[in-house]
DNA sequence: ACTCATAATGACAGCGCTATCATTTGTCAA
DNA sequence: TTGACAAATGATAGCGCTGTCATTATGAGT
């Protein structure tokens, strides 16, 4: 491994001083052209890459940009995770990744890592952090922008959406649709899906159809198979069930699937809504009508604003509300006028 | 933002020098039970956490796993993903993520700021690094996991499987299963797929029923609704097909809707083989046969090889074959015994 | 001509920690 | 008792960079 050029190397080279050097780096509008150019050349002949540990130590801050996510296997997770990516991409800023697991105790061991090391941002998911994340929150003295939900006091920024207003909104399509018995499926019921359930529960007790029964969660992690069971799950326990609001699309085609092998028309007999308008959706068999919301486009804005804040411009609205879209396919088309639903 | 607790602090309210504590922290053997009871009590009460920016500068060397990834929206190497983070949990390092998005200037960049970093470990994605990838890697002073393949010479260790092999198992399934006009449907090209089509060209080559037509792929991203596109135009090409082998599981959910669609009938028309076993493939209508590779355990496996070498202890075989299994489901059952397939 | 502001560069210290070597203390064989 | 050696602890000197202030050169205003 041949020895590390230093930005002492690169001064020696073009007869400058070292913080010369550093400034063409860090502040080139501090330095003549002239010089600038000179010292520019040398740092690519000579494959000078600045240590950041020294940068750091001695900057007291960094170029790393901290996300905190809870599932790097969810899709909705690491459709942010692109959007976040792309955004970045050609910024001097690094991404730095922590995983939390849907535990509040990772998340603050994964805070106080990252706050040790002087982040230049902070991205974390949902508003549910625990005390002591605050408090490392509050201490971290750097732009913070919560993602994913909206509500109550933002800690600095926030982009996300209501997920109460989609769960009611979903329901309420289902309504609209003459779907009466709605059944409710939720797994990995983390604070997004509880807040989709209220929404649910808000639009079935203004319908005056709630009904306890019709709704099924687990905590397990939402998969296609868990789609399967908890329909079953749900048919078992009453057959009066003309539709289902599936928390996740996993669940919906999960559900699909399993209509189709019992021979449930949808959605002439039983409609299907899902959540987060995967792709798949709109190539089943019914495309199944789901709840699109932008999750790469969540991911840029939350970049968007911490490099706003970073550059010290002013920042317009702290709270960025990007809506949800009610994305009606043929799962959700009606049911047949009949009396409730024929069992299967 | 109260002020920082340092090494200094912890060593003055215990009583004893600045290296002391350090030692506690980092090498407790060297240090007697007393002062270290003392010290250790210490820490806690006055919350002190290293900094790692002075600890790297310093000692020369990171507790940083640097990961690099072509994808982070991929199911494959969120499954991967997972495996690491699931094994490096409880232990002294920190996982940091580099997403590559298929490219090899990508990949040189973030090898150039990892490296600079001095980490602990690198994993990287496959076997085909530039040039200059591999001579950063063999100046990275560290132990280096290539996962997800293994074949030719490992820069240190490998851990993987062939996809050569998978791919031809996986043609050779459906031959055995009585299908003789297969299809190949690939997306997102990169080294492994293409592997994985040439097992496919070696086994339809030795059952002498190679045919250029039959292989259908682009350099787009795999999605479901791709595998129904991709689908739609190997039959606008040839009717005489009976199987695709899909590369991957998006593209074999998508074959399936719109086989669904075409109302062909799989298995007895038309067979499906998948890739990489998805957990949805399995209750798919009818389910689908796919080629399981074991993901996590190749997450794992790198984050222990990597520890392994780290602490010094002597290595078995630096290059792990994790195998693949070819998962027999229904949608490979077999064709209905007839004169070619009739036209949709 | 002389101040004063501005631009361009440099000297120096120090960020918080650990590697290295030095020193002190305790232990034991001769 | 004494020297030799190991165990425990400390003093010192950086790691590579940037913040801060100082210095020099340049030009404008009176």
């Amino acid at each position: 491994m041949k020895k590390k050029v230093k930005l002492i190397d690169v001064a020696d080279a073009v007869g400058v001083s070292a913080i010369t050097v550093s400034r063409v780096l860090r502040k080139p509008e501090l330095v003549s052209e002239a010089v600038r150019l000179r010292v520019t050349e040398a740092v690519a002949r000579l494959g000078y890459v600045p240590d950041p540990a020294a940068r750091a130590l001695a900057s007291a801050r960094t170029d790393v940009l901290g996300i905190l996510i809870p599932s790097v296997t969810n899709n909705v997770f690491s459709n942010v995770l692109r959007g976040i990516y792309d955004r970045v991409e050609g910024l001097p800023f690094n991404i730095q990744l922590g995983n939390t697991r849907y535990s509040l105790l990772e998340e603050e061991r994964l805070l106080g890592v990252f706050s040790r090391q002087r982040p230049a941002g902070l991205i974390i998911t949902g508003l549910d952090q625990s005390h002591r994340s605050k408090t490392l929150l509050a201490q971290a003295d750097c732009p913070i922008v919560q993602i994913m939900e909206i509500g109550g006091d933002p800690i600095d920024m926030m982009v996300g959406f209501s997920h109460r207003d989609a769960g009611r909104g979903a329901t309420r399509h289902l309504q609209e649709r003459g779907y009466r018995r709605i059944g409710f499926l939720g797994a990995r019921m983390d604070p997004r899906t509880q807040r989709r359930l209220e929404g649910y529960e808000q639009a079935m007790k203004e319908a005056g159809s709630f009904d306890e029964r019709l709704i099924v969660t687990t905590h397990r992690a939402s998969t296609v198979t868990l789609g399967c069971e908890l329909l079953g799950e749900l048919l078992s326990r009453t057959h009066e069930i003309d539709a289902v609001f599936c928390n996740n699309d996993d669940l919906a085609i999960g559900v699909l699937f399993e209509c189709q092998r019992r021979r449930i028309s949808v959605p002439d007999d039983f409609g299907i809504c899902g959540f987060n308008d995967l792709e798949m959706t709109a190539v089943a068999n019914p495309p199944l009508t789901s709840v699109r919301t932008n999750r790469e486009e969540m991911g840029r804005r939350a970049i968007e604003m911490l490099i706003t804040r970073i550059t010290g411009e002013p920042i317009d609205d702290p709270v960025v509300d990007l809506g949800f879209e009610i994305v009606a396919r043929q799962s959700t088309a009606g049911p047949i006028a009949r009396e409730g639903r024929a069992s299967a």
